[in-house]
DNA sequence: AGCATCTGACAATGCTTCTTGTCAAGTAGC
DNA sequence: GCTACTTGACAAGAAGCATTGTCAGATGCT
C-alpha cells in the first residue's frame, strides 16, 4: 500500500480501474444473459477473468456492481438519444419519432444490454430501485422537453402523465423484447409515439 | 389418511381448505406489508397462526402461495371493475373514467393489497411472471373493450399499444402509491384516462 | 376411559452463496 | 539473484432459510 509499483507498464491505480472496468463489462454480459438473480459473484468474476477478491476491491456488493453496469448501459443510451435529438431539427413529433427509432434500434442492436436495462434492473433492492427511478424521470423529462418544449416540462401538473408515458414505452419495450423483436423498429417506434403524443397536448 | 374424522365440526377437507385460505390471507398481509422478498415461510405461517408443515400441505413453494395471493387480490379487483362497467352505461370515455376511478379507489382503500398487486408481484420468477403478464393482458382487453368496442380489441395490430397503455396505468399507480396517495383519486384517474384515450382512436 | 388421529412447537438437516483468509507462483526493481 | 509486492487459485467460515422429522399434547370417536 505504501509504494506503488508499476506492473505490466501500468500504475496500481490504472490496474485497479482496469479491473473495475472489466468487472462492469462482465456484469453487463452476465447479468444481461443469465439474469441478475441467477448470477453469482463467482460467475461475474470468471467472466471478467478475475478472482473474487478483486470484486470486493471495487464493489461493496453485487447491487453496487449492478448499478455501475446499469449506469454504463443507460449513459450510452441517453447519449445516443441526445445525439439524435441534436441532429434532428424537424417538428416536435418527428423529432420524437426519430428518438424512439434510435431507442428501439439501440436495444435491438444490443439485446444483452437491453435485457439488463429494461428487465433485470427492476426490483432488486432500494438502492437499485432509486437509480432506476431516477433514470425513468430523466427519460420522461427528455420526452417532455422534446414534445412540449414550453414550460410544461417543469410543471408538477403533468408529473403522473409523464411517468405514465415512460411506463408505456418501457412496457412496450418489454413486450417487444419478449416477442423476440418481432415487429420492425419503425413499427414499434410508431406505436410508442402514439402514446408519447399525449405529452404534446 | 384412510378415515376422515370430524374436528371442530368440520371435515378434514374443510379444515384443510380453511388453513389454505388463512395462509392466502396471511400472505396478502405479509407480502403486501414487508414485501415478498423479505418475507419467509415462517413469517407467513406465524401470521396465519399455523406452523410450517401446513404451508407444505397446501403449497409447493412460496411462489405458489404468492400466485394464489395475487389471484385472490386481482380477482377482487377485476370483479369490482366489471361491476362498475356493468352499472355505467354512458359514453365510452365516461365509462372508462368511472372504471379508472373505481380502480384507484380500490387500491387506496386497500394499500396492502395494492402493494402486493402492483409492486410485489413483479420479477419474482417465471411462473409468477406468467400469471402477472396474463393479468396485464386481461386488463388491457378490458380497457380496449370499453374504449374501442369495435373489432379492434382482437386486432393484433394494437397489441403493443394496448400493452403500453396498461404499462402506463401501472406506472402511474406505482408513482401514486410511492407518493403516499398524494393526488386525489379523481385526479389520478383523469391522468390515466388521458393515456387510455389513445385506445379510442 | 382408551385409542386413533390431528395439531403445534421446535430441532436437525441440507443447501447455497457471500465473504474472508491462506498460500504458492509470478513480476518488478535493486 | 534477491527481496518485496502483486496476483490467482482455492478452501474455510459464516449466515440465512427451506424443508423434513420428531414428539408431546389436544381432540374426537366408541
Amino acid at each position: 500500500m505504501a509504494t506503488e509499483r508499476q506492473y505490466g507498464g501500468h500504475s496500481a491505480e490504472e490496474r485497479q480501474s482496469a479491473r473495475r472496468e472489466r468487472l462492469v463489462e462482465a456484469a453487463i454480459r452476465v447479468y444481461g444473459e443469465a439474469g441478475y438473480r441467477n448470477a453469482t459473484v463467482k460467475a461475474v468474476c470468471e467472466a471478467a477473468g478475475l478472482t473474487e477478491r478483486y470484486f470486493y476491491e471495487s464493489f461493496e456488493s453485487s447491487e453496487a456492481l449492478l448499478i455501475a453496469a446499469f449506469e454504463t448501459v443507460s449513459h450510452r443510451l441517453i447519449d445516443c438519444l441526445d445525439r439524435v435529438r441534436a441532429q434532428h431539427a424537424g417538428a416536435a413529433d418527428e423529432r420524437c419519432h426519430a428518438m424512439l427509432r434510435a431507442y428501439f434500434q439501440a436495444l435491438k442492436d444490443d439485446p444483452v444490454g437491453a435485457r439488463l436495462f429494461v428487465l433485470e434492473i427492476a426490483r432488486v433492492g432500494p438502492a437499485v430501485d432509486e437509480v432506476a427511478a431516477a433514470l425513468l424521470r430523466e427519460f420522461g423529462a427528455l420526452l417532455s422537453r422534446t414534445l412540449a418544449p414550453g414550460a410544461s416540462a417543469r410543471l408538477k401538473k403533468g408529473e403522473l402523465v409523464r411517468a405514465g408515458v415512460v411506463g408505456a414505452v418501457v412496457e412496450i419495450t418489454k413486450v417487444w423484447i419478449r416477442s423476440g423483436y418481432a415487429k420492425s423498429v419503425d413499427a414499434v417506434a410508431g406505436d410508442a409515439l402514439k402514446i408519447c403524443c399525449v405529452l404534446a397536448q
